[in-house]
DNA sequence: ACGGAGGATGTTTTT
DNA sequence: CATCCTCCGT
């Protein structure tokens, strides 16, 4: 136990050791060492007789719960249920949805597939595909089931003709999905909560099995998770939740900042303990940041501090354009290389994917390695889909999105007709009973009947064998029938080359399926361990769980001395030596669409800003592009008006490197910033520094249009 | 049925 | 700029 507590500070011990049977809201700063108090508060209850089986802890990525778990297990030596909303409420759906007449073999329906769906919807209630935009549907859809809100209560608050026609969409959108037995990711936390609504015994059940909750990153939980954990904890009220409402990002998907904010008045037996000691960055920093996050109306005071002493003042660059600006990057990643830095050691972050590119071309030239967080996901990759999609027709008999995916890919002579005399044959039925009776399907040519009939006698074969078959096996059986990989061998282009590896990387993907297979195995009672409910299904079907809910962060290994790119959003939680921020221009950062909406959506635009500069240990680099082209426009943006808020004397606006030039210059510095100055004939930033930040309303005159 | 060309379209952040 | 979609020639 002394281990456990010991390097604490008086508020990170007062956590860690809060009374197992009272609430408690942890409001943790940034960089105050709160996944330590978590990992160390659930070991000090398994040091005090709580058993392990009967915690559960909640993060918000795979790669955080992986780390918390491992944490665990090197204090205590016990295995810990921790997981994201997801992956917990997927497994109770697995095991209890049958009491809700939810099929045991539901899929899981990620973006791409429900847009499908709803494309189908939206075309079969013959609506105008350019009035209702699918994607639009779909964000509309998502956010409703955030709040737990059903097509009938939606349609009941329509306000509008678009409402009311996704409120059609979304009650056809869901009889759909029922049929597929499909279900959505917001429906994962949705349908949970209605379990538990509807059957106390399951609740009952699953309250005895969550003795003590610990939910992380609690700022950003929606509506729904934030009922589904209110139903876990009502019994017993053993819950701690940390959260920092400052690095709350999550609004525009749901994420509601009140769950935080009325956490006491939900648990009026609940204690608060604040840390808001750093134990990260350099004073410098921590100042403008803590500036920075005053800006913001709607908040609790609050600033970090630090024992720390000194540290480098932020460099600001004012570059001419986007590339020019990829150039001040690089020439700075190389200074610090030069300096004895790793590129590991370094990470750039922008506001949007579409940033990456330059960034990327001028790593390139440099022969830097680098590895961009996010953007395409692996998973995204057509090839992938594909290869994922046959899977998933061989495991899911009912994934009629997935078959119409494949089932003329490669070509086989399944064309538009075709598809459409078969989706005329099914009225009601799914396209696999129709398969089964394909003879009695009228107007299909006989050569497409053939075609059909073989291709539904493979898959057959296939799924009678998969129980007996590696996943491996089912994958390579798949892709030498089909003659995908021969397709791609014949095409002969860089491109298919690439997929082809991608492919190869797949295969690897499963090998770290196998190997993790033991990290899966649920902990029922102390030291036993047993399969969980999905792994009851097929090995393929376990698979194919495994990898719907991973995230790009997922695969990112830190370790590697590669230098990072990630968006904002993907930072959160992660820490680095030096960080450079780029593109801190209006209309880029703060993004133009949250000029529009309500002042909520700048300040949370201030928040991504402030957990951007929050990661940075030791320095931080923020640029700003004169002209910018994106999305093949040019723009002239005015720099951000974050920047503005930074105080003056802890920024160094001279930039310290060498134009053109990836060279170590640092025993030239006085030449170097003198280049620069000498290339910009007016070397007054264009922003003025105030100490005191601007008001807010002179601000917005400033910079509206 | 298929594949290519060309046009329209929409572009934030992600479990 | 890139992706999706449609249309047209084969």
């Amino acid at each position: 136990m002394k281990d456990l507590l010991a390097g604490l500070n008086p508020s990170q011990k007062e956590a860690v050791t809060w009374p197992p049977v009272r609430p408690l809201l942890i409001l943790a700063g940034a960089g105050s060492g709160k996944t330590r108090i978590l990992t160390h508060r659930i070991a000090y209850l398994i040091e005090h007789g709580v058993p392990a089986f009967t915690i559960l802890g909640v993060t918000f990525t795979n790669k955080a719960a992986q780390e918390m778990r491992s944490r665990i297990e090197r204090l205590v030596a016990q295995r810990v249920w921790i997981s994201t909303f997801h992956s917990t409420c997927l497994r109770i759906l697995r095991q209890d949805g049958p009491a809700m007449e939810l099929d045991r073999n539901f899929i899981i329906y990620d973006e791409y597939d429900q847009l499908q769906v709803i494309k189908e919807c939206v075309a079969e209630l013959k609506l105008d595909e350019k009035k209702v935009n699918p994607k639009a549907v779909r964000e509309e859809i998502s956010r409703a089931k955030d709040f737990l809100i059903s097509p009938e209560q939606y349609l009941a608050k329509a306000m509008d003709l678009f409402q009311d026609s996704v409120g059609k969409v979304y009650k056809l959108y869901e009889t759909r999905m029922m049929r597929l037995k499909a279900c959505d990711f917001g429906d994962l936390i949705l349908k949970t909560v209605v379990l538990f609504d509807r059957h106390p015994e399951v609740l009952k059940a699953w309250q005895d099995r969550f003795q003590h909750i610990l939910i992380d990153e609690y700022q950003d939980t929606n509506h729904a998770q934030y009922r589904l954990v209110k139903l876990l904890a009502s019994a017993r009220h053993q819950i701690t939740v940390v959260g920092d409402p400052d690095q709350s990002i999550y609004a525009w998907r749901g994420a509601d900042i009140k769950n935080i904010l009325n956490f006491e008045k939900d648990y009026p037996d609940a204690g608060a303990i604040r840390m808001e000691q750093n134990y990260r960055s350099t004073p410098v920093i921590l100042e403008a940041a803590n500036h920075l996050i005053r800006n913001n109306q709607m908040r609790r005071p609050k600033a970090l501090w630090t024992e720390q002493k000194g540290g480098a003042k932020i460099d600001l660059y004012n570059a001419e354009d986007e590339s020019a600006e990829a150039k001040y990057v690089v020439g700075n990643v190389m200074k610090y290389k030069g300096q004895g830095r790793t590129f590991a050691d370094q990470v750039i972050f922008y506001r949007v994917h579409a940033q990456s590119r330059v960034m990327e071309e001028e790593l390139m030239r440099a022969n830097i390695p680098y590895k961009i967080v996010g953007g395409t996901r692996f998973y995204d990759r057509k090839e992938i889909k594909d290869v994922i999609a046959y899977l998933r027709v061989v495991a899911y008999p009912h994934d009629e999105v997935s078959l119409k995916r494949v089932i003329n890919v490669p070509t086989r002579g399944i064309g538009k007709k075709a598809l459409e005399t078969l989706q005329a044959a099914a009225q009601g039925r799914t396209w696999d009973e129709v398969l089964q009776g394909l003879s009695t399907v009228e107007g299909l040519t006989p050569k497409v009947q053939k075609s059909l009939s073989s291709f539904y006698a493979w898959i057959t074969k296939l799924r009678n064998k998969q129980c007996e078959m590696t996943v491996h096996e089912i994958l390579e059986r798949v892709l030498e029938d089909t003659g995908y990989v021969t397709a791609l061998e014949a095409e002969r282009t860089p491109e298919a080359q690439a997929r082809l590896e991608n492919i190869e990387e797949f295969y690897s993907v499963i090998e770290d399926f196998n190997e993790t297979a033991d990290q899966r195995l649920e902990i029922v009672e102390d030291g036993a361990e047993s399969a969980p409910a999905e792994m009851a299904q097929s090995p393929l079907a376990a698979f194919l769980d495994s990898i719907e809910l991973v995230t790009n962060l997922d695969a990112w290994d830190q370790g590697t001395n590669v230098l990072t790119l990630m968006t904002l959003h993907t930072a959160k939680g992660l820490e680095f030596p030096i960080v450079y921020m780029v593109g801190l221009e209006e209309g880029i950062f703060p993004h133009v669409n949250s000029f529009a909406g309500p002042s909520e959506e700048i300040e949370e635009e201030r928040r991504l800003c402030y957990v951007g500069m929050t990661r940075a240990r030791e320095k931080i680099h923020l640029s700003y592009a004169t002209t910018r082209r994106m999305y093949g426009a040019t723009h002239q943006n005015l720099p951000s008006r974050f920047l503005t808020e930074i105080p003056a004397g802890l920024c160094d606006a001279r930039a310290t490197f060498s134009r053109g030039s990836y060279r170590d210059e640092d025993d030239d510095q006085d030449s170097v910033s003198r280049s620069v100055c000498d290339a910009d004939p007016d070397p007054d930033p264009i922003i003025e520094f105030d100490d005191d930040p601007p008001a807010p309303d002179r601000s917005r005159d400033r910079y509206s249009r």
